[in-house]
DNA sequence: GGCATTATGACTGTATGCTGTCAAATCGAC
DNA sequence: GTCGATTTGACAGCATACAGTCATAATGCC
């Protein structure tokens, strides 16, 4: 066992699986917090990504920004604009691609969840201390980054 | 705008973006990885976690190892015991929980899983640095541990 | 101006994970 | 030894994300 390679002890595997668990934690504690404004997680974040492009992108460009595929936060926005969180403007470049913005509900549900997960962020930032939290991020960024070089490598090559 | 607190800039929250983009990134990576030997990432997640235990642990056991409901893993597992990849044994212990062990072919899968893996994660460490990539799982980790206690003194409030 | 390419939304199907619920098996307090 | 609590497997339902496909709108090349 100790002359084979322990594919479970290299950095590289430790970080994966760290990863895999912390998405899920931050997946549960972010349910937690937003359930009792009557969101998920999901909706929180398609709301933050909204809010950060000034209501200013259609969902295609909401869901470049978030990294996901069109299909999941498309579902996600009709979702909101049928309870009046999200509504669609519209878009002086494109008839169809309308731009998605929060409502003044919309709005007043994120200030309510942003202000609750900043006591979270606080706490988290405190406890391991924000610079390792910085440094932490910028090395999963740079990870993500190698990762989409190899996959369009080794798309390039089939 | 700059003087309402922006929960965008929080170490905090630049740290969970990172982690759902590199938890995206690393599951569609994983698929690419062993799609060829007709796995998925879930997959082999399960079976690393097989692995790990050496066929001494039921499904529940697996479960709480890779942090999943047991629910999720039972799912995987039969589907793999249905292809040959997994086997049941008796537990001494337990007449209806069965241990949950890779067959020859499993191993054999699971070994060329590892070997394609380990030439991915040895770039990342390379790339990145193993001290930094090292350095950011320890930080995950205590990250996901404060979550879980943030968690359990919220559930026991109420 | 016309046409191929790209971008976007809509629809369908699939994979993965969670919750809720139930019965069987085990464990522990007494 | 007995009975309640816990663990485990099994089943059903739901949420989220992906891939594939199609029609429409916009863009760019000629």
């Amino acid at each position: 066992m100790p002359e084979n390679p322990d594919a479970f002890a290299h950095p590289a595997s430790r970080l994966a699986l760290e990863v895999f668990r912390l998405n899920g934690a931050l997946i549960a504690t972010g349910d937690a917090l937003v359930a009792p404004l009557g969101l998920t997680s999901a909706r929180w974040q398609v709301m933050g990504a909204v809010a950060e492009a000034c209501g200013g992108q259609p969902v295609a460009g909401i869901a470049r920004n978030m990294g996901l595929v069109r299909q999941s936060v498309q579902r996600i926005v009709d979702e909101l604009a049928a309870e009046g969180i999200l509504r669609f403007a519209p878009n002086p470049h494109h008839r169809r691609a309308k731009l998605v913005q929060l409502t003044e509900r919309g709005e007043a549900l994120f200030a309510e969840a942003s202000r609750r997960w900043l006591v979270l962020a606080d706490a988290l930032a405190a406890a391991l201390g924000a610079e390792d939290v910085a440094r932490a991020a910028e090395v999963l960024c740079a990870a993500r980054e190698h990762l989409h070089q190899a996959q369009a490598r080794e798309e390039e090559a089939a």
